[in-house]
DNA sequence: CGTTGGTTCGAACGCTCGATCGGCCCAACC
DNA sequence: GGTTGGGCCGATCGAGCGTTCGAACCAACG
């Protein structure tokens, strides 16, 4: 039970994180219920008893993926955000962020986007909390915007901030890296779309465009 | 195996579309896979095997869950386009049936966003198709708003579908039907954010709230 | 009344799953 | 060289799953 929080090496711990990846894939492709621990134990090269040395569950695998995707990606933010302090800035950096990791982590995200509902009780419960402190962090952000600009839209910032993690995380429901279009472009499609939308008539997007290095 | 196709009394027809709208919500509730026969049987008042008389397997109940929604979308739109030759309004006839039917048929649409890789074989060739459709459908209304404010965009045609799709399906994931924004407002909101964003500096979306009955 | 055919059911089959348990291996340390 | 303890495994358990099968029910019809 407390077996996982005993060895801090680092040796353990690169081997969890190739176990985490490994089950991120199988997660991904196949959906949590359908993918098996077996499947996992073979694609591993581990027998099927010796990963339980490295977590207690199958929940806590699927829970240990969905935390550090979702620490990465708020830490990832986090720093970014530091370097800016221009509201336009700042939202573009959020964009570029999320759809980078997006990318670059695929099968993670997709496991972190689909399968929220497949954790219960105190894994679910903290998983919430990061998905809210993102999300919330997000909307700020658009407070800032929308400040800025000196709009007063009535479009509410949680219907904002929603439709926003949308467009983010659909678009790659049809996407295949390399073969498609390069992430920088398509983050920039996305944040001129939004902003052009989100802060309508009072400043269209090709104004904003200037302002970022 | 024929036996689904040979009875269509409309008293057959009425108890297979209870069954696969408790179907619907046990599936939106627990995810396809670990939703259970066994659970839809005690809830719809119906033995295990006796389920099996109206459909031949799990899978044929995702399958015509997700079938009949997306066609009824379908042909709900195909309807209401007909009634309007303006690409704005159009455009937003689009966005109210989607948002409108997946806030009176919120378990069938959550299962149909959710569950598309959980079919396999013919069945997801059938659907894939059926989606396809649609979005083709949806990128041919942007087509034509985009011809029709004299805009040339570089952001590519398909990442707008993309986005719209998100915006409309995720908008769900924080919404409770009543508690919150109704859905006309809601439908209005995204179309606003959204044709601001896409026709952006070319014709904000103020100006296009008038042209439309 | 007897037969049909749509409808329903209880019981069971075969299978896969997540998880457990006792023990083996082997480097590190006394 | 004996002991410790982290790492790993084969064998197996109990449970739940989707599905099947043969029989029973019952209104309609001859």
């Amino acid at each position: 039970m407390a077996k996982n929080t005993l060895p801090a090496t680092s040796e353990h711990e690169e081997k969890l994180e190739r176990l985490l990846a490994v089950a991120a894939e199988i997660f991904a492709e196949k959906g949590y219920h359908h993918a098996s621990i077996r499947e996992l134990s073979r694609r591993a090269g581990v027998s099927l008893s010796g990963l339980y040395y490295y977590f207690s569950s199958k929940e806590e695998l699927l829970f240990m993926i969905q935390e550090r995707s979702l620490r990465r990606v708020l830490d990832g933010l986090k720093h970014k955000l530091k370097r800016s302090d221009e509201p336009a800035g700042r939202l573009r950096a959020m964009i570029g962020n999320h759809v980078g990791f997006f990318a670059q982590n695929m099968a993670a995200m997709k496991v972190l986007t689909h399968e929220f509902d497949s954790l219960e009780g105190k894994y679910k419960a903290r998983i919430r909390d990061l998905r809210l402190e993102y999300s919330n962090l997000c909307t700020e952000l658009l407070r800032e915007l929308r400040r800025s600009t000196g709009s007063d839209e009535v479009l509410p910032l949680n219907v904002a901030t929603s439709a926003l993690f949308g467009m983010m995380n659909w678009i790659y429901t049809g996407y295949q890296p390399g073969s498609s279009i390069p992430v920088d472009r398509l983050s920039e499609h996305l944040f001129r779309l939004f902003t052009g939308g989100f802060s309508s008539s009072a400043e269209p997007a090709a104004s904003l465009e200037r302002r970022v290095g």
